[in-house]
DNA sequence: GGTAGCGCCGAATTTTGTTCGGCGGGGGTT
DNA sequence: AACCCCCGCCGAACAAAATTCGGCGCTACC
């Protein structure tokens, strides 16, 4: 899949803002609106742009307090595997999940309303699942997200 | 911050989808456009709604081998802490930061075109931090993120 | 039972999205 | 070297959406 400059320009806008107007998007990266419109469509056709999500800010959702849940699975097989990715995503407390090589199996993204809903959720929820066989919480003091398409450098 | 039943079903759509007209979202609402319109405003202005991202396929972009690595700082200094999160989130692998209690420090999501990428990453741009004390990294084989705030579950 | 305040509505206006015909430039062919 | 083809950008016209704002009704508190 290649991209050129523009469309770089493009996802790069997108990124920092996902509603600018068309018009707007087409002005910041130097073409006509007809230009950057065919060339989102095209992203979106291409798989590349995947779709708009809104940011949410989870503490005022009251969701303040995150974590991450090291889960190591015994025995690590697909079914074990497969089985605890589709029950873990689907808990109301996951914000994201890892399936991860090395000494653990999974990281579990989570936000709850407090350090009671943090633990509630590691002795009452994981525990019910049998093929979690060990467990490791770590809280989540701060969350930084990054472009995935870097700004561009300044040039000299 | 207390949302109510509307305020909740206007942030599940945006999450699906940020850039549904406001027409389209106001339908689904079940309330007239311009009150849906009032009603994003607000979100907006109370910092629940942060903004509005694209969703960019990191595999298209070059950048379809993603790892997790944790690493331990020493010593653990507000300074050394401080100055690490904001080199380590200014590197063009890094996708997110999560600074986190327990055995290590941080947590750094990173994605690289390919594993010679993540090997260089870790023995040539981390070992540059005199303030990095030991790393380990997992390979990503999946991510999967979950809406923040949940789907209405169906009533009986 | 009255009244004040809040939030929803819908029509009018402004702004934006979208389509499409044409034009220009780069690359390939003879 | 000249020609031609094709691709992609442009801009104007049209369609659709966002945004504003006056008014109305509901609720809750007198």
């Amino acid at each position: 899949m290649d991209l050129d400059e523009l469309d770089r320009a493009i996802l790069r806008e997108l990124q920092k803002d996902a509603r600018r107007t068309n018009r707007d998007l087409a002005a910041a990266v130097g073409v006509a609106p007809s230009t950057s419109l065919e060339r989102v469509r095209s992203l979106r056709e291409r798989g590349v742009l995947r779709g708009y999500r809104a940011d949410i800010d989870l503490e005022s959702i009251g969701r303040g307090v995150q974590a991450m849940i090291a889960v190591r699975i015994r025995p690590p097989s697909r079914r074990n595997i497969e089985a605890f990715r589709e029950w873990v995503a689907r808990l109301p407390e996951t914000v994201s999940v890892f399936v991860t090589s090395g000494t653990r199996d999974f990281l579990v993204h989570v936000a709850v309303p407090d350090t009671d809903g943090l633990y509630a959720f590691v002795i009452d929820r994981l525990t019910e699942r049998p093929e979690v066989a060990d467990v490791e919480t770590s809280v989540v003091y701060e969350h930084m997200r990054t472009p995935a398409v870097e700004p561009v450098r300044p040039q000299r």
